[in-house]
DNA sequence: CGTGTAAGGAATTCTGACACG
DNA sequence: CGTGTAAGGAATTCTGACACG
């Protein structure tokens, strides 16, 4: 089990950057965070870095904003299925463990 | 025949990034462009804007530098290999012109 | 609620140059 | 040749707030 660097996981965008990338204002791009949907890093500075994913991710918000969505449903619906997905690894890590790991 | 936009080639990484992620001071990363190792795009205000795919060219860089390799000859080598793949995609161009396009 | 904007400040980056070796 | 550094300036980003709706 190895730390999985993908390219696509690493958070080093700038705001600006992310900016271009996404068609969105910096200012947008804030709120969404202040709002809980998006988790960039920060630089010892204090500067936003984002990762590809959040590139796609911010893009599926946006979509969903132009259908009138609210941040917080969007939220709410972004936790559930965060919810789902850890319920199958539970579950998988469950069976692991009961099959998989047998001595 | 699309724009292939992948992760790795897309230039969104500050210097100062790189310099992070590769170890190497923002001078010494300066100076292998100006001498043509390294090609960034630039930002509108004109700052510079590297790939992933440049991550790991100047990691390949900074161990030949290690190894006493002077700047022009890594250059040299670079120039050689690059040729070498624009010929073998001739190469395969002309066998499709001979024989893939036929109509 | 979601977004624009002006404000003041701090972090980041830029270039050209001098230094050392 | 390769790299550090101080210098002056410009671009980027940050936060908190006011505005509008």
């Amino acid at each position: 089990m190895e730390s999985k660097t993908s390219y696509k996981e690493k958070k080093v965008i700038s705001i600006g950057v992310m900016s271009e990338l996404t068609g969105l204002s910096v200012r947008q791009i804030r709120y969404y965070e202040e709002r809980k949907l998006l988790f960039p890093e920060r630089s010892k500075g204090g500067n936003r870095k984002y990762s590809f994913s959040d590139v796609e991710l911010l893009m599926e918000i946006a979509n969903e904003m132009e259908d009138g969505v609210q941040t917080f449903d969007i939220r709410q619906k972004r936790m559930k299925k965060e919810k789902e997905q850890t319920r199958k690894k539970m579950l998988k890590g469950q069976i692991n463990a009961q099959f998989g790991i047998r001595k």
